[in-house]
DNA sequence: CCGTGTTTACTGGCGA
DNA sequence: TCGCCAGTAAACACGG
């Protein structure tokens, strides 16, 4: 049964189906405590691809019907003693990878990675993870690609490396591929920096967990003599069966560009100082907590580098000057203020949506756990579809406790910001007598400008209520062609836009003298730097 | 010395 | 392949 879709993705970090995925999990356990069921081929939550569709599919597990369905469909072969499901992955925020399984660069032999099976390990198989989290082990394997070659993009996972895996959480640190000492030492202070950060810049603590990672590390160097293997793509990966709390420990860096960062800091304030600058950006974004001077240097650099920024007078106390944005006062410049503010804002927004997500399922697991113990009977289907839907839709109020204080005024639950926001979170049909798949943008895809035609949607969405979700295609330029085009003096007769008298920009006439100017693939980035001269 | 500001060089990603 | 862009690193100068 399939029972929801997800973007595969590293970039998922906004977690948002960390709820499915918890409930999924609930309903496997139970389901195999039940039904007894064996270690074959089952019990195990899987995301499938879906042919016709080009869509990832979480399936509940792959029972015996389903794993009939796969055989009979030939997206299960066997090899020797072993069965394969044909490009089955899990997302790299459950499953990750060991690095004994994987054994060539995709980079120098990617066309080798164009299919990527798994399947669960032998209990025997002398490869194992070093932290065994439960049972939970899976192998993935390469495999050459086949004859068909239809679809490759979307069949083959060869992109899936492409993903910077050194940024997902509990990667083992002492990758070393290509990396010179110095890369290395940073990686370690950007992650004793996060640590810090979140556990209220404790530095014993941070300081103690290093020291265990440490440990950890030189433990698997001692251990594994592959460690130095260049050939390895993502060696000791561990499985990660806390996603929520990898959202909580690695604020991820913003999808914003220092330049506009340096932006907003200065559209905000009207002028500030370079140290100024600094605080509005750490203040808002955990990322750049950090004491390091690599990303201020890098604000620096964008200072003096960018025409955009003017630097004014001196400050009156500490040293430096102030900084404006030259062209601030221009109604243009306005116009796309209100458009970056509305950018940055939902920026927050999502942010807090995560945040809340993620204490909503900590908090689902912990009870889960508890009630799992005492109602082991808990395993029909509809109660499961029930809890899982509810845990999609509900809307939780939960303290942030971690959040950022800009995070978390997004997340007074009684403001009509934040019911829109949940609204637009919810990912949900707007109608439950939806047959045809709707697809949504996921926050992570909107924020990381990821491009993958693969979204968040429940397909069984039988006790929900509809939600009126944005419906714009792109969130983060939520105006409308036409409106930019009417503000821009632009009209529009078929395909192709021309200038209009300035005087008519109601749209309500047709111009009466007009010379085309731009056709339909001329760039609307009204707001950007391409914005009509 | 340190923060600030400028400049150069290099790298990787991406699109043409 | 090339150019552009963003990010990063680093050298250097300046001034308090």
């Amino acid at each position: 049964m399939i029972i929801g879709e997800q973007r595969l993705s590293e970039n998922n970090y906004y977690g948002e189906t960390s709820n499915q995925l918890d409930g999924l999990k609930r309903k496997i356990n139970t389901e195999n405590e039940s039904r007894n069921v064996n270690n074959s081929y089952s019990g195990r939550p899987g995301i499938f691809k879906n042919f016709s569709s080009n869509k990832m599919h979480f399936v509940e597990s792959l029972t015996a019907e389903t794993y009939s369905t796969y055989q009979n469909s030939d997206q299960i072969h066997q090899d020797g003693d072993q069965s394969y499901i044909n490009l089955t992955v899990l997302t790299p925020t459950l499953i990750q990878y060991d690095k004994v399984t994987i054994g060539c660069r995709p980079e120098e032999e990617s066309e080798h990675f164009n299919q990527i099976n798994i399947t669960k390990f032998q209990e025997n198989n002398e490869i194992s993870l070093k932290s065994k989290p439960k049972d939970e082990k899976y192998e993935v394997k390469n495999y050459q690609q086949s004859d068909n070659l239809e679809d490759n993009e979307d069949k083959n996972l060869s992109w899936l490396f492409n993903f910077k895996l050194d940024e997902i959480a509990n990667l083992s640190p002492e990758i070393k591929r290509k990396r010179s000492s110095h890369q290395h030492h940073q990686n370690h202070q950007v992650e004793n920096h996060n640590h810090s950060y979140y556990q209220n810049n404790n530095s014993n603590n941070s300081t103690l967990q290093q020291n265990q990672n440490d440990e950890n590390n030189i433990q698997r160097t001692l251990k594994d003599p592959c460690i130095e293997d260049d050939l390895n793509v993502a060696e000791n990966i561990i499985i990660c069966n806390t996603p929520p709390t990898f959202t909580l420990h690695t604020p991820k860096k913003p999808p914003f560009t220092y330049t506009e960062l340096i932006e907003y800091a200065l559209e905000d304030k009207g002028e500030l100082t370079v140290s100024g600058i600094y605080q509005w950006i750490s203040d808002r974004f955990p990322y750049y907590k950090s004491n390091d001077d690599r990303w201020k240097n890098s604000v620096r650099h964008n200072l003096s580098i960018n025409p955009h920024f003017r630097k004014g007078n001196k400050a009156k106390a500490g040293a430096g000057h102030l900084w404006k944005i030259s062209s601030r006062e221009s109604e243009a410049n306005f116009l796309a203020w209100e458009h970056k503010k509305q950018r940055l804002d939902l920026f927050f927004k999502m942010e807090a949506a995560n945040q809340l997500k993620v204490q909503n399922s900590l908090h689902r697991k912990v009870d889960d756990e508890t009630n799992l113990n005492k109602h082991s009977e808990y395993v029909c289907s509809q109660n499961y579809d029930a809890e899982l839907n509810a845990a999609t839709a509900s809307i939780i109020k939960l303290p942030l406790e971690t959040c950022s204080p800009i995070i978390a005024k997004y997340v007074d639950t009684d403001s009509p910001v934040s019911s829109q926001y949940y609204q637009f979170q919810e990912i949900l049909p707007t109608s439950q007598h939806q047959q045809t798949d709707e697809l949504r943008k996921t926050a992570g895809e909107i924020l990381n400008g990821v491009r993958r035609n693969v979204e968040v949607q429940i397909m069984h969405p039988s006790d929900l209520q509809s939600y009126s979700i944005l419906n714009t295609e792109d969130y983060l330029n939520p105006i409308s062609k036409e409106e930019i085009m009417q503000e821009s003096g632009l009209g529009r007769r078929h395909d192709e836009f021309y200038l209009i008298d300035p005087t008519i920009v109601n749209g309500s006439e047709e111009p009466t003298e007009v010379f085309e100017i731009f056709h339909e693939d001329f760039n609307l980035n009204y707001f950007g730097n391409n914005m009509i001269a």
